[in-house]
DNA sequence: CAGTGAGCGAGCTTCCGCTTGACTT
């Protein structure tokens, strides 16, 4: 019989406190929760004060069943859990599971994994927390009710397979209605004036400087009555103001700011960075990555302060202990630091390297003194006119922490470089060197990123770190956002400059409003979001999640009872559930565009079974309506009745090519050219369907016979429906409607019929293998 | 692979938070 079992909940952290504990003591991990709600059925007896049945899932029985071994085999048990919520539950799942003795469990936690903290736990067990289990639970109840309540209801009422749930709803909320603000954001111009100023400084050297004017102008008229003034002006330095400005560092990474920082600085996607971080914790590089604490240990920051002397000098240390503003914070770790902070470089791969390098520059800037930084602003006066240049500059005088660590803003434009300025005295006559106006328009609000998203949901108080990435990737997999790249537009603006002593007019133009990566809502998500508001305006509520974890904070210090809560919440919620199933017609998101000039009849947009369409016609008349499904780009809310009727101008015959039609159309996967029962696909953005010509759609078909060419590597008298093709991926066997990878070593010029069936059965065989597992 | 959108009905879909691997096209 061995002494000790500890359980934790990640294997990276087993294996780190055992090097801490002694030979008494062996540490395992339970991979997170192990019991759960069933999957397959609601498991909560609302008719028996809410009892939940819990299960163990598929996955984690492997893993129980080697716990149920090995505890056998000990005489005490340490249960080693998250000190949070849902890491109180775990241990008592584990507690309940496991059917340990309650003389042998001692329930310990700890906010940091350095030896003393570890230590100290042992000294101090205590017992489970059952007022936290509580909380716990009511949490998982909830969301559960809410989950399975109301997506069925939208699968009876909008569109089978969707979902709506306490985070998710919200999220798309947020994106649908940033959308509409967008849409509707009426742009306005105005005329900002810069010029450019020169003097002979007392060496009798020609210093210049830029300034920008105090007012923008809404009328050209105005613009150009002033840029002649300035024409006939003396210029002259009226006041100079010198104010000294700090700036502190910000504080260690959370979950969210480093999925925020890296998605800015090193282009990663939220859950790209949830991998390479977890790459770096489970090679014990960096502290735990799913946190929303900015604390550091004692241990910690004493390293820290040494690495920061060691790099930079005893004048750039300035040591600090942040707390954290987030909105339901539960702290059970540290921020997100490197474990051993004397390492500045590690090995693997350069994503990798990347991303510690930057968890490396916050950790010791976290540590680092204030930037001191002088800020001057000159005034230019005009001698005929009242408005004013403006002249900023920033020097720095101590570049503290700014000489590690710079924060990236959202927006990389609006980043109004630091401009230096030459000495300069009041009463100071100037030059006027340059002179310009530009037409400058006011920009919608900005669509969210992955990132950005994810700061707006934390601020909120809604999901976890452990969350963060998962509900991008569920709100993307119900088809509710699509997250993609689109191109601006050309706009003309008008700019005045001086030259020879006159004002000259031009036209120029602009890109605008191209976008990388920012989250778009689909049709079906504002009709899903417009339906819940319209029947469940609580749950969609900003402060829903915020209400809720307060009432989850009084089940957690035993004030009130966790089945009265969910008692409340349900006696409100499920009529309402009830009353929108039975009253309620079903939501298309139906819009009337106008009437058809051709048939009289009215044309509309909705969602239809297999996605938007515009109708000409009612279902109800006698005459069938005619349809046509709506092409990426155009948007039920935005759709104009010109570009609908214009859908119904496919499929298009545009002529006879080798005596066979050409029709051009749009089909599931897009825009295609037909001709002689064969497809040739349309590239987006090379061709359009509604104006491809017909010698374009010649070449077109041209082209794909050329690839065509070389897609068969070999064909096999023996049996025609084996052939080696080239593919996206390289050449491939196919036979009978499957495919065959070629292994790597093989030429595939050279295989021989028999070698091919070969290759068909072991690869068909691997493949049965996997199946199994 | 490149239709579809009438209507009926069977059987399916779904939540949020803890954790890691196992996945191919």
């Amino acid at each position: 019989m061995e002494e000790n079992l500890v359980i934790v909940e990640s294997p990276a952290k087993a294996k780190t406190i055992e090097k801490f504990l002694g030979k008494d003591f062996k540490v395992v991990s339970c991979y997170g929760h192990i019991r759960d709600l069933s999957k397959n059925d609601f498991s909560i007896d609302v008719n028996n004060n809410y009892k939940p049945s819990y299960i163990i899932p598929e996955d984690k029985k492997k893993i129980v069943s080697e716990l149920k071994k090995l505890i056998k085999k000990f005489n005490m048990f340490w249960l080693a859990t998250d000190e949070d919520r849902e890491g109180e539950a775990i241990a008592w799942h584990l507690y309940e599971v496991l059917q340990l003795n309650s003389h042998k469990v001692n329930r310990i936690a700890f906010h940091e994994i350095t030896k003393t903290a570890v230590l100290k736990a042992l000294e101090n067990p205590r017992n489970i927390d059952f007022n936290l289990v509580n909380a716990q639970q009511a949490r998982r109840i909830l969301d559960r009710i809410v989950g399975y309540e109301l997506s069925p209801v939208l699968w009876k009422k909008v569109k089978p397979g969707l979902s709506a749930g306490r985070v998710q709803s919200v999220a798309v909320r947020l994106i649908v209605e940033r959308e509409r603000e967008i849409l509707n954001f009426k742009s306005t111009s105005s005329f900002k004036v810069n010029a450019k100023f020169n003097f002979y400084d007392d060496k009798n050297q020609l210093q210049s400087f830029k300034a920008e004017l105090n007012t923008k102008f809404d009328e050209k008229n105005k613009t150009i009555e002033f840029l002649n003034k300035c024409l006939k002006s003396d210029f002259k330095i009226d006041s100079i103001v010198k104010k000294p400005l700090k700036k502190s560092p910000p504080a260690p990474f959370t979950t969210s700011t480093l999925q925020q920082e890296a998605s800015r600085k090193l282009g990663f996607s939220v859950a790209q960075t949830m991998t390479i971080a977890q790459r770096l914790y489970e090679s014990g590089k960096i502290t735990y990555m799913r946190t929303d604490s900015v604390n550091l240990s004692n241990e910690a920051i004493n390293a820290i302060k040494d690495a920061v002397i060691n790099n930079f000098g005893k004048n750039y240390l300035q040591t600090r202990q942040y707390t954290t503003k987030t909105k339901g914070a539960q702290e059970a770790h540290e921020a997100i630091r490197p474990t051993y902070v004397n390492i500045q470089e590690i090995d693997g791969n350069n994503q990798e390297k990347k991303l510690y390098e930057l968890i490396w520059k916050r950790t010791l800037a976290s540590q680092m003194t204030d930037a001191e930084i002088e800020k001057t602003t000159a005034t230019i006066s005009l001698s005929n006119t009242n408005e004013k240049f403006i002249a900023i500059g920033e020097v720095i005088k101590f570049d503290g922490f700014l000489k590690l660590y710079y924060e990236s803003p959202d927006d990389e434009d609006n980043d109004n470089s630091k401009i230096i300025l030459p000495a300069l005295k009041e009463g100071q006559n100037l030059t006027i060197e340059e002179l310009f106006a530009a037409e400058r328009f006011t920009h919608y609000p900005p669509r969210y990123t992955e990132a950005t998203l994810v700061r707006k949901l934390e601020e909120l108080g809604i999901g976890r770190p452990s969350t963060y990435a998962p509900i991008i990737s569920t709100i993307q997999q119900r088809g509710y956002v699509i997250k993609e790249d689109r191109p601006g537009t050309e706009r003309k603006y008008l700019y005045f400059y001086m030259k020879n002593n006159k004002i000259i007019e031009e036209i120029k133009t602009e890109n605008t409003g191209y976008e990388k990566n920012k989250l778009y809502p689909n049709d079906i998500a504002m009709v899903v979001n417009d339906f819940l508001i319209e029947h469940f305006t609580n749950i969609l509520d900003f402060n829903f999640t915020a209400n809720v974890e307060k009432d989850f904070d009084e089940i957690a210090e035993g004030k009130i009872d966790w089945t009265k809560m969910i008692d409340k919440f349900y006696k409100t919620f499920h009529p309402v559930v009830e009353k929108t199933i039975t009253t309620t017609k079903k939501s298309t998101g139906e819009r009337v565009l106008g009437i058809d000039p051709v048939s009289k009849k009215p044309v509309m947009v909705k969602i239809g079974r297999y996605g938007p369409i515009v109708q000409i016609g009612d279902t109800n008349d006698e005459e069938k309506p005619k349809f046509a499904s709506l092409p990426k780009g155009l948007m039920i809310e935005t759709i104009t009745l010109e570009q609908a009727l214009n859908l119904f101008t496919l499929p298009r015959n545009i002529g006879k090519f080798e005596d066979k039609d050409i029709v051009v159309s749009i089909g599931r996967f897009g825009p295609y050219i037909r001709h002689n029962n064969t497809f040739y696909s349309l590239k987006k953005g090379v061709d359009d369907p509604y104006s491809i010509t017909y010698e374009r759609a010649i070449e077109v078909i041209a082209e794909k016979r050329e690839k065509d060419k070389n897609k068969y590597i070999k064909k096999f008298e023996e049996d025609p429906e084996l052939q080696i093709l080239n593919g996206r991926w390289g050449p491939y066997i196919t036979y009978k409607n499957n495919n065959y990878k070629i292994p790597k070593n093989i030429n595939p010029a050279e295989l021989t019929y028999n070698k091919c069936i070969e290759i068909i059965k072991s690869v068909g065989e691997q493949k049965k293998k996997k199946k199994k597992k």
